[in-house]
DNA sequence: GGTGAAGTTGACGCCTGCGTCACTTTTACG
DNA sequence: CGTAAAAGTGACGCAGGCGTCAACTTCACC
């Protein structure tokens, strides 16, 4: 019909709809990072967007599916980054240091992102069974397969070193947006 | 009957104050960590023990209180567990290596208390601002401090440091607790 | 044993959340 | 315009949490 070219065809209903969708889930971001995904309710989040109770039922069938939408794209963007940023590197250490390099900037990027990870880590951490805030350990495990297989590295529990790496990552990442001027160049420095 | 044997003479009535906070504390242990803090309420905890609501209120004020109480114990075990280890250690090597199997030991010794913390680990860090499985970072900074200043170490951020080290040890924890036999010998060494 | 304080109980009033649904408003389309 | 479908609205019934408190039970002490 009207929009079969693709990008544009706005149609007033439907970009009603995104609008809405995207308030609701804006509202929750901001909820969830406020008090937590365990403490808020649905109405917490409908009441911020002046929309009305039953509304919300349009859009999303309950909380949790909601937190999911927010944790997908969050993910999906995060893995896009650092896969990204680590595609020129040559060395392992260049590795190593764009990839958090990326994650770093990823992260301080957006404030309330960030506090809503935080926050709900656990969370995350039992509904999904990825630490929250660590986008990739998978991939970043098979990377460190593949370095071992090209005798860059030594053999080594790769899981418990990608764990490590991504602990690692996560906390300096936490107490480095806790201290004023960001320095990412420091914490990129210690953990390579 | 004499119970003695030295300290303190029970009394009936002491008795079943010292029970009943005991078990809403265990229940609180067992809500937490089966649905988080935010979403447990006080009657969730209060209904496992077969106690009144009332009941409650002669124990603890509010749900933060007891989650509290529960932390404090925790943090206080694992700094001297921690710390106890570190005594003996000659080198700097041993002085990680000591820490990190003593954190450990105390964290697989207990699955629920490590459920908690892991299942909290977000509101934890809001609440206190410690990150929730990682006792005693500060410590651990002021350690890496005296390294320093003894030579032993070069001049580097320990604050960021102490991080990085915290937050390998407790990712690499969590994965380790997830695997079967605990191989606390290979998490420990790897850190090291 | 008797008695009063300490402790327990659970129903009470209030409040808020849940998901629904009959009704109203808005939009698309002829 | 007129009309029908789509979307929005909020009151509704139900459920359950909160903290309180008057009545009751238990224990310590004489």
């Amino acid at each position: 019909m009207s929009d079969a070219g693709g990008a544009i065809a706005p149609g007033k209903r439907e970009a009603t709809k995104a609008a809405n969708r995207a308030a609701i889930v804006a509202a929750a971001r901001e909820v969830f990072a406020e008090i937590g995904y365990g403490a808020a309710s649905i109405r917490d989040v409908i009441r911020r967007t002046g929309l009305a109770t039953g509304t919300f039922y349009n859009y999303f069938p309950d909380k949790e599916s909601l937190l999911r939408e927010i944790l997908d794209h969050a993910a999906d963007e995060a893995r896009v980054r650092v896969r990204a940023a680590r595609q020129g590197a040559t060395s392992l250490e260049e590795f190593v240091a764009r990839g958090y390099r990326a994650y770093y900037e990823f992260l301080a990027e957006d404030p309330e992102r960030f506090e809503l990870l935080r926050r709900n880590a656990g969370t995350i951490r039992v509904l999904f069974d990825e630490p929250a805030l660590g986008a990739g350990t998978e991939e970043l495990r098979r990377d460190l397969q593949d370095a071992i297989a090209a005798g860059v590295l030594p053999d080594h529990d790769t899981e418990l070193m990608a764990a490590a790496m991504v602990g690692a990552g996560v906390e300096v990442g936490i107490h480095m947006l806790g201290r004023e001027p960001y320095d990412v160049d420091a914490a990129v420095r210690l953990l390579t």
